[in-house]
DNA sequence: TGGAATGATGTTTTT
DNA sequence: CATCATTCCA
């Protein structure tokens, strides 16, 4: 057990606790992760069954890794069988196995949050609701709120103070719609991601026989970021964990960040008159960042009034202060930024994978990978719209879906007519009052349309007809072919290979590659695992279990060495040596919406520690005066943050006047003056001394732009400059393109090329 | 019915 | 400035 010697005194004791409640509050950079590793791996040294250990993450990047970790330790062979993974993963696969006492299908659906949106939306619009009041991404939060405390519709509907809530607001038919939703959700074999959490409490409550067989399977229970838990997690921890009471929770309440979510640091508290003899381990030393930024990290944080005080320190070296940046708009933060990187790479030996840059919200990405590109610094982007968002492979995947579960509704409606059958709006509408009037989902009436009459055409009814019988042959495959031979198979009979390729566009292209890239994945999945290859054929339906609940951060990393961008909430739990918080302003972070409220504020000042602690040796702040906003320029304050930063820990080179000291982190020219002066701002390249490397024109070169010229435009190809005018930012070509007519346009918009 | 053309509308954060 | 949704024509 020489492992036990790289923890210190209080790690160790945690790591020891064997039997009873235990509560690990745990500082940034504390080693929580290790802690938690390192005691499942101590379980099981002791003799623990992997099989009896379930622990439960927040990512499945999390769960992954502390499974490598675990199998370092003592072998992949045990860790693999550890019940971890993140609560819905867990909880999906457990309700797979107990669905029929529900009577879901086996194949259920998992429904995404846009299957969730769009299935709402056909809901409210069936009940002759407003859109524009019943917005369905609000409803959906109200929705998914209640279902986060184990509200059922029933409930909603019977408890005065919802209803008066939602009267209130303007918006009483929730309840109705919430119930209207639940139905049809149901119907179509299909739960949602609240729903997983909140049908595990129905199988945990209702049937004892359940309750008691997990119980006993899981004789020691973990959890990661307790801080994060919302009440139905809580609850189903707390009777999974009823048996042993071997349930060991870790979490620091200065990382909650998902209160939007119903996370609830109550559970804190609750834990404590759960388990009133409960042992609690504080980890407060800090061995991940510099001094610097540890107390940097403090000083912030200490102004949230809700907190556990705790002292984190370290005994790392001071290192550097934390650079403040001040950037005329966003296209020069993105610059900034990558300069940075570049110059720092070019002085010291280090990788593209020790930088990241942080931001508030997926938007910001934008600049940051132009600039990035024009370097050419290779980049990853986490989060944001993930592979398995994209139109192609969603609608590739809802044929899986559906040959799995045909009363997927939300797939079934994404291609009945796609590529296009000429089965259109209006039969689907028929369908749709149809299957709601004999109470069925809408596959019942396709399939079996004289057993449910729908009053559609002949003609209809034989398209119809043909795309069941297409469905009902892929579906005879489910259990004899392999999951890639089906997955091939389908791709090509429902007709999107060939509707995708029918497009050469580059982003024709582009989109069935993702396909390829979808097709060779699950070919990957379809091999034979040699560490045991008796086990039986994977199918589709194995690939499509879990795939609704991956996410982009869940890919294979690959093994190129890139800079990483991410929101703030995504890079919890990681660290990075470099790291850059940009867009700290007034309005975006903190963001707009969290300035009513003490609370709210005070979660956005957590992300900001967030944000901080993951620097390992050096962090950099970046703002902008100026940002477009839906095309406009805003102008905003620097966040208050960077203020609440005690002084002696930052470096504000923001503060010196421009041109007066302009040396940057290594030689940075001065703020782009000229910006401000023209009033109007102009997007794409800024007009500044790096020449752009791709040939766009910059401003400084619109007078290339003249009378005769042949120019190449991005959509409409090459054309001919027929006249200029207006001046300056609002110089206006009127261009001859041959195949697209006459256009004018703007010249600081249009990205035209000499030709 | 399908596609192109035009007009409203939206940016927190995620399993 | 996107994207989406609705509208209008072939």
């Amino acid at each position: 057990m020489t492992y036990l010697n790289d923890l210190n005194e209080e790690q160790r004791k945690a790591v020891e606790h064997v039997d009873g409640p235990m509560m690990v509050i745990a500082g940034a950079g504390s080693g929580k992760t290790r802690v938690l590793t390192y005691r499942i791996a101590h379980l099981i040294e002791l003799g623990a069954d992997p099989f009896s250990i379930l622990s439960l993450t927040f990512t499945n990047k999390a769960a992954r890794e502390m499974k490598d970790r675990i199998g370092h330790i003592v072998g992949d062979r045990e860790a693999k069988n550890i019940w971890m993974g993140t609560f819905h993963s867990v909880f999906a696969r457990i309700l797979r196995i107990e669905c029929e006492l529900l009577n879901y299908p086996r194949e259920f659906t998992i429904y995404d949050t846009a299957d969730s949106r769009s299935l709402l939306k056909a809901v409210i619009k069936e009940l002759g609701h407003d859109e524009k009041v019943y917005k369905p991404a609000s409803i959906h939060a109200r929705i998914s709120g209640a279902k986060n405390n184990l509200i059922s519709p029933q409930d909603y509907l019977e408890d005065p103070d919802i209803q008066s809530e939602d009267r209130s607001a303007g918006r009483p038919a929730t309840g109705e719609i919430y119930l209207a939703y639940n139905t049809r959700c149901f119907r179509a074999g299909a739960m949602d991601f609240d729903d997983i959490l909140f049908n595990m409490n129905v199988l945990l409550r209702d049937y004892p026989a359940v309750l008691l067989k997990y119980q006993h399977r899981f004789r020691y229970v973990l959890v990661d970021e307790y801080q994060d838990t919302n009440f139905a997690q809580y609850l189903i921890i707390k009777k999974l964990s009823a048996a042993h009471e071997n349930i060991c929770v870790v979490g620091d309440d200065a990382q909650s960040i998902y209160s939007f979510r119903g996370a609830n640091i109550q559970n804190i508290l609750n834990f404590k008159s759960d388990y009133p003899d409960f042992a609690l381990y504080k980890l407060e030393q800090n061995y991940r960042s510099t001094q610097n930024i540890v107390n940097a990290a403090n000083s912030v944080i200490e102004k949230n009034r809700d907190q556990i005080r705790k002292t984190v320190w370290t005994d790392n070296p001071a290192g550097e202060r934390i650079a403040v940046h001040k950037a005329a708009s966003d296209n020069d933060e993105g610059i900034f930024v990558a300069q940075t990187i570049f110059e720092i790479k070019n002085v010291q030996k280090i990788f593209n994978g020790d930088f990241a840059i942080l931001y508030r919200t997926n938007a910001q990405s934008r600049s940051f990978e132009e600039a990035l590109r024009k370097l050419n610094i290779p980049y990853r982007i986490y989060g944001g719209q993930s592979f398995y968002q994209r139109k192609e492979i969603k609608d590739l995947l809802a044929y899986f879906r559906l040959t799995a579960n045909p009363r997927d509704e939300e797939a079934l409606k994404r291609v009945i007519n796609y590529p296009t059958r000429g089965i259109g709006k209006t039969t689907i509408d028929k369908l749709i009052v149809g299957a709601e009037q004999h109470g069925v989902s809408l596959w019942e009436l396709i399939d079996k349309p004289t057993t449910y009459p729908s009053g559609l055409g002949a003609a209809i009814t034989n398209k119809l007809s043909d795309f069941a019988t297409m469905i009902l042959s892929f579906r005879a495959m489910l259990e004899t072919k392999n999951a890639f031979d089906l997955a091939h198979y389908i791709a090509q009979h429902s007709g999107i290979l060939k509707d995708l390729y029918a497009d050469r566009s580059p982003e024709g292209v582009a989109r069935y590659q993702n396909i390829e890239e979808l097709l060779n994945g699950i070919r990957e999945f379809s091999e034979p695992d040699p560490q045991a290859p008796e086990e039986s054929v994977k199918t589709l339906s194995d690939f499509m279990v879990d795939v609704a609940l991956l996410t982009d951060a869940d890919q294979e990393d690959g093994d190129e060495d890139k800079v990483s961008m991410m929101t703030i909430h995504s890079a919890k739990g990681l660290e990075f040596p470099y790291v850059f918080i940009v867009g700290l302003e007034e309005n975006l972070f903190p963001s707009q919406m969290a300035l009513n409220s003490r609370e709210e504020l005070e979660e956005e000042r957590r992300l900001f520690y967030v944000a901080l602690t993951r620097a390992k040796s050096r962090a950099f702040l970046s703002y902008a005066t100026t940002r477009f906003r839906w095309g406009q320029p805003v102008f905003n304050d620097s966040s208050r943050f960077i203020a609440e930063v005690a002084s002696e820990f930052l470096d504000r080179k923001d503060l010196v006047g421009p041109g007066k000291r302009s040396s940057g982190f290594g030689g940075f020219r001065q703020e782009r003056q000229q910006f401000i002066k023209s009033g109007t701002a102009w997007s794409g390249s800024s007009g500044s001394s790096e020449k752009s490397i791709d040939s766009s024109v910059s401003p400084a070169d619109f007078q290339a732009i003249q009378p005769g010229v042949e120019v190449m435009h991005e959509r409409f190809g090459k054309g001919k400059v027929l006249g200029i005018e207006g001046q300056d930012e609002n110089k206006k070509a009127t261009i001859f393109f041959p195949s697209a007519g006459q256009k004018q346009l703007l010249l600081r918009f249009a990205k035209l090329t000499l030709v």
